[in-house]
DNA sequence: GATCCGAATATACC
DNA sequence: ACCGGTATATTCGGATC
């Protein structure tokens, strides 16, 4: 018997004669490479009609056998089983069947007998029936006893692994030891962006110890951190051969995904090349969907790209997701600064033939991508690692997953507890059905009145949906139509065309159990951090925060297991009527709510703390459930401005002072990236000067004489340059905006735009009407051949001219007057 | 040909 | 396709005079 104490970093399974064993690939306490074989029950459940015999229904069941893919497929075993589903208690079969593979063939079959009604979980993955049934949860420490396979039975088998060890599992217990994730960190160098074109010309390695640059681009005095190699070749058997002795536990890369990885196998395989970097000796698998993935068995591939950008990249003030910018932010380093596209032109034009500087300085550039790759990972790993335990699915798919797939692993890993069966993955016709509904009415805006104010208290429901959904029992398992006794209600209001309430019983729902849990947990972790901030717990709040924020989204969602429009329309017809009802009591008490937004509310506390708070207290003691209004803080000043057009207050758009003298600034074009940054800067000065020292006239002679120096063209170019996303396919616009113009003049002098690119552009002056057709690149505008006119009146003007109204400052009527309007500089 | 206005688009707020 | 609705502002592009 052997034993190990070990963690699962990713999983598999596979065929064993006729059945699936599953493979947990990771690593021991003492740091070697371990494969634990495992295995659980493969079942699905079917759901009888209401009169089905169900001991006859079973029997018909449990004869279905036939060949399939080689296999026998049959089943192992039927059982009648008390089980929930959708909240109602019922009586449904288990079925065992022999291999996962083979659950689709039988349910096709079982699907057809009259005793059907529903078959379900037929979708869920081995892997995760494995982790729910077993409790195997993803990088936590387990110790595992059983059989150590000698090299001879693996060899029979055909069980060629790269691990040092591989073990029967008899027995898994938990077992605490820390673990230290061995990663590696890198990046290539190509001659283009475009998969299939090109070679590579250098590789970059590196993590906490190591540093290395593998090129074939010879040059003198290499920085001591390059390896020359005599080709394309050798590069990349150096990088296989590098990997197969360093022996990490994750290949971590930034958008590796969809670009470094699938160019190594394409240049691989023009040189007949495997990429044998697994364990399982099988080499990089590319799974295609909207979104490539490339997964490699065993040596986890961590794309950090992906996680910025589906879950981090909403807590970032970077304008971009790019490494530059992401890196910049979370570890406070950049990227060396090189001119690729010139590199590139450069590579093109003289057959790869770089100068020997420039050849240094790309190897460094080259180094530094994985250098900030591998700090980056060090930075989010706490980040990845509590939402990977959190919801128990796979660091591979934790890794590449968005908002909703946390929301609904975390779901279907707690539904057991509930002894609910789970919801089938809505299919392609449900989700067009979904798709093509009207929108609900969603959260409330209040409008305010434009102007400067003093003393402004902030209330806010402390995670208003979250707490909505559980204080309401709100999902699809606990809503009624029509109410029963004891029901909780919604207000009335419409729904797709009619006006009506919905009911939700008192006998709490699992969804809004999980949900309260999620509270919960983060509550005790909020009490936690008070004490000690560490970055694990700091990430656990982050992933809390993330799972219970998203639910609400969730139940709205066209994808979701567990959709429920009615909910999602419920739980914002609640936040409506409590955001209303929590404006009155203020306004009853005396106050002045000045603005409101979803779940805050802002008014003017008149000096009057104290009362404030008094008020605060005595609403908190009229909200049901776990609902809560906090205080968000008390402001010194507040500016509001009038919308562009008509005469109403703009919502969403205001700037706030606070006591401690911090500004707050929401909507403006100040926080907006497609504003040149001469608005932004103008308009930031502005805010600031009305708001700490109340001198729009200070504020006024500043925008007069910024005015003039663009007149003067006294400003540089690089403060005018304005940056758009391209957010669709070039060809799929139906107007064309100065952006697409430009990407597409980009695309033409061959350089890389795609969707999700961000153009940058620069208005230049001309004969031409329309703005896209004196839109340029930045590079391609000489010195002072910019629009004054448009900057003026389309950029700068605009985004200061609404605060200035504020003050009865007009932009037109001062001619002739003292001042001078800003039309006259 | 100038002008008006809705549609398309991007981005922010919560 | 990969969580929701609410809201502002800009530019285009076609209709209208």
């Amino acid at each position: 018997m052997a034993k190990e104490a070990f963690i699962a970093l990713d999983y598999d399974y596979i065929d064993v004669d006729d059945s699936s064993m599953i493979r947990l690939w990771g690593r021991t306490k003492e740091g070697k490479r371990i494969c634990v074989l495992d295995t659980t029950d493969s079942y699905f459940w079917l759901i009888p009609k209401a009169k089905a015999n169900l001991e006859k229904y079973a029997e018909k069941v449990k004869k279905i056998h036939l060949k399939h893919a080689g296999r026998e497929a049959k089943v192992l075993d039927v059982r009648i089983k008390e089980k929930n589903f959708l909240g109602q208690p019922i009586k449904a079969l288990q079925v065992l069947v022999n291999n996962p593979k083979d659950i689709v063939t039988i349910k096709d079959i079982a699907k057809e007998f009259p005793e059907t009604e529903e078959k379900r979980e037929t979708d869920i993955n081995f892997v995760t029936r494995y982790i729910i049934d077993k409790k195997i949860i993803p990088l936590e420490t387990y110790s595992v006893e059983g059989k150590e396979l000698s090299k001879k039975e693996l060899r029979e088998n055909g069980w060629n692994w790269n691990v040092d060890i591989v073990i029967k599992a008899e027995k898994i217990t938990e077992a605490k030891w820390e673990f230290e994730p061995k990663i590696l960190a890198f990046d290539i160098e190509a001659t283009d962006f475009e998969i299939g074109k090109g070679q590579i010309l250098m590789v970059s390695l590196a993590n906490k110890h190591i540093q290395k640059v593998l090129t074939w681009k010879k040059f003198a005095n290499p920085p001591k951190e390059v390896e020359f190699v005599k080709n394309e070749e050798e590069l990349i058997k150096k990088f296989i051969e590098f990997i197969e002795d360093y022996k990490p536990d994750f290949l971590v890369g930034y958008f590796s995904d969809a670009f470094d990885l699938p160019y190594l196998r394409m240049r691989a395989e023009n040189y007949d090349l495997k990429l044998n970097i697994g364990l399982d000796n099988k080499g990089i698998t590319f799974i295609k969907g909207a979104v490539m993935s490339s997964e490699i068995r065993g040596l986890v591939h961590v794309d950090l790209y992906k996680f910025v950008n589906n879950i981090i990249s909403y807590s970032l003030q970077s304008e971009t997701i790019s490494l530059n910018d992401v890196a910049k932010e979370l570890v406070g380093e950049e990227k060396i600064k090189i001119d690729l596209g010139k590199i590139n032109k450069e590579l093109k034009e003289t057959k790869g033939k770089l100068g020997e500087a420039e050849l240094r300085r790309f190897s460094l550039y080259n180094l530094q991508d994985s250098v900030l790759t591998s700090k980056l990972f060090d930075k989010l790993w706490p980040n990845i690692m509590e939402l990977t335990k959190f919801v128990q699915e796979p660091l591979f798919e934790v890794n590449r997953a968005t908002y909703s797939n946390l929301v609904e692993h975390n779901i279907i890993h707690n539904a057991h507890r509930f002894n609910e069966i789970i919801q089938h993955r809505p299919t392609f016709d449900e989700i067009n059905e979904r798709k093509i509904r009207p929108k609900y009415t969603g959260a409330f805006v209040k409008e305010p009145i434009p102007g400067l104010y003093e003393n402004i208290a902030v209330f806010d429901f402390r995670s208003f949906y979250p707490n909505i959904i559980v204080s309401f029992n709100i999902s699809c398992h606990t809503i009624n139509m029509k109410k029963e006794p004891g029901d909780y209600e919604t207000p009335e209001f419409e729904f797709e065309g009619k006006k009506r309430k919905f009911y939700f019983k008192k006998k709490l729902g699992f969804i809004p159990q999980i949900l309260s849990e999620l509270l919960e947990k983060r509550k005790e972790v909020k009490a936690e951090l008070k004490k000690h901030r560490t970055p694990v717990l700091e990430a656990r709040d982050y992933a809390l925060k993330t799972l219970s924020n998203a639910t609400y989204g969730y139940l709205g969602f066209f994808g979701a297991r567990y959709y429920s429009l009615e909910c999602a329309a419920s739980i914002a017809a609640l936040a409506r009527h409590y955001i209303h009802k929590t404006i009155e009591d203020i306004e009853k008490d005396g106050f002045n709510v000045m603005y409101a937004d979803t779940d805050s509310v802002m008014f003017l506390f008149d000096k009057k703390k104290e009362e404030a708070l008094k008020l605060l207290e005595k609403i908190n003691k009229s909200l049901p459930g776990t609902m809560e209004l906090d205080l968000e803080n008390f402001y010194k000043k507040g500016l509001f401005v009038m919308k562009r057009t008509g005469e109403l207050g703009a919502k969403k758009k205001y700037a706030l002072l606070s006591e401690k003298g911090e500004i707050k600034v929401r909507g403006f074009e100040t926080v907006r990236r497609d504003r040149c940054k001469l608005a932004k800067d103008t308009q930031d000065v502005v805010l600031k000067s009305v708001l700490e020292e109340g001198k729009p006239d200070k504020a006024l002679e500043y925008a007069q004489k910024i005015v003039k120096q663009l007149r003067d063209k006294k400003i540089p170019t690089e403060q005018l340059v304005i940056r758009t996303q391209l957010k669709k396919e070039i060809e799929s616009y139906e107007s064309i905006g100065p952006h697409v113009a430009v990407a597409k003049r980009m695309r033409e002098l061959g350089l890389p735009v795609k969707e999700g690119s961000l153009i940058e552009y620069v208005i230049t002056a001309g004969k031409e009407k329309l703005i896209r057709e004196r839109a340029r690149l930045p590079e391609e505008v000489n010195e002072g051949a910019y629009d004054v006119d448009y900057y003026i009146n389309n950029q700068v003007l605009p985004a200061i001219e609404s605060i200035f109204s504020v003050f009865k400052i007009s932009m037109e009527n001062l001619q002739g007057k003292k001042q001078k309007s800003l039309k006259d500089f």
